[in-house]
DNA sequence: GCGCTGCTACCTACCGGTCGGTAGGTCTCC
DNA sequence: GGAGACCTACCGACCGGTAGGTAGCAGCGC
């Protein structure tokens, strides 16, 4: 839909407030699972009136979607995407990655990772671009490191998939009750994924053959200390 | 069509027959987003004639997901949790449970995967306790593995969330003509998530200097049997 | 052989309710 | 007085589920 622009001052404002209520409702029961009627009461609206502000469903879902995209971006990817060290990157985009599913602010990403095949034809194809977006951003980085020899060489994809199924499968168990906090399930997972690995000098040239050992590639380690 | 020739249709049959059908309508299109109606055309019963087999919906979807957690531990468990070697019992798990996903012959599965949060109440904690024991035995192994100095120590419940959060995303994201083969897969999430990890006094002798802080405490369990 | 009974496997026809969505009116505020 | 914001009232299609009927077959006494 075209945005109108400040028309009035909370006319964003109240779009935005229709997108939270949604989600909260879908991320809960489902996309399939909740009716257009539900959400208008929620919003304290009838459904009519719900429909003076979207256009349709599907619409809703696109919508809710790509405000969930914004705000992974805005709260994970552009915090992590100039740390030089690909490593340190991504352990910090891990560790703020995590945080993120675990803490419920963002009831959009959820609805993100669990409705994957939920829209079809061009707004699905317009979220799998984004997407695919990081997934590009993961596979340089683990490129980069293996390059360099900061971690055990691995195919790119096969990392940046490992990294996202650790990261996302989280919201399928986590309890904020349990007996882990999120920052344990951080520190363990970056520390598993991404262990501190002292290079050591090596006779075979670079991205060694020996499925045990890579060469140092020296001085990497500039970034200290990045915090969550 | 209706008659499988030969002798009596046999009432199991047929009931199984049922559960895959509408497993693969309710894998494509999500439960909720799945009518009885078209179970029953694919079926090709009428409604009615459905409803003769089953209770109701939710109950095919218990049955379906009873039947899932069958195949499961038929293709996976039962194959592996004789495994003495903690780290090669993990390794031929991830190994198995990948293929599992990989290759669709069980829709099943795929649904128990995605959906999580559909069934309540009883049908919902007996489904539960089922996938609870298979966290429970991948506890136990990185349990005894980490004890054994075999990997890098990490919280059993961290090891075993990883290992299920790389295993079962890639229900969401692999494609079979894809550039990576399941294999392929398998080989690189087994060789990330398990590296060879180096124990003190091990032949092929360039395991040694084995890029860690931590000191592999035990000596013993130098079994490596590479085999799964 | 014959009808009869009991049973399974399905059918047609239908239930009350809800689905996503809309036509057209009213209210309020600039 | 015009433009959004929101309403009542309603649409046809479809939802999960059921009542009640029927075709076919196995076993039965006779």
């Amino acid at each position: 839909m075209t945005n109108t622009g400040g028309r009035k001052p909370d006319e964003g404002e109240r779009y935005r407030a229709i997108l939270e209520t949604a989600a909260r409702l879908i991320c809960d029961r489902g996309y399939e699972g909740t009716s257009m009627q539900e959400i208008a009461a929620a919003c304290r609206m009838t459904k009519a009136g719900l429909y003076h502000h979207i256009q349709n469903k599907e619409q809703l879902l696109f919508a809710i979607m790509n405000y969930g995209m914004d705000l992974f971006e805005e709260q994970v990817l552009s915090r992590v995407q100039d740390i030089a060290n690909p490593v340190e990157r991504l352990r910090a985009c891990m560790r703020h990655n995590i945080l993120l599913v675990t803490r419920g602010w963002s009831k959009e990403v959820i609805i993100i990772l669990h409705e994957h095949a939920t829209l079809t034809g061009e707004t699905r194809a317009f979220i799998d671009a984004r997407k695919k977006k990081y997934v590009d951003f993961l596979e340089e980085a683990f490129s980069q490191a293996s390059q360099q020899g900061l971690i055990r060489p691995v195919d790119p994809t096969v990392g940046a998939f490992s990294f996202l199924g650790m990261v996302l499968w989280i919201y399928k168990w986590f309890k904020p009750d349990g007996r882990l906090t999120d920052e344990q399930i951080a520190d363990g997972m970056v520390g598993m994924l991404f262990p501190p690995f002292a290079a050591v000098g090596d006779t075979a040239g670079q991205a060694g053959p020996s499925p045990l050992r890579m060469v140092p590639s020296v001085s990497a380690t500039g970034t200290d200390s990045e915090d969550a």
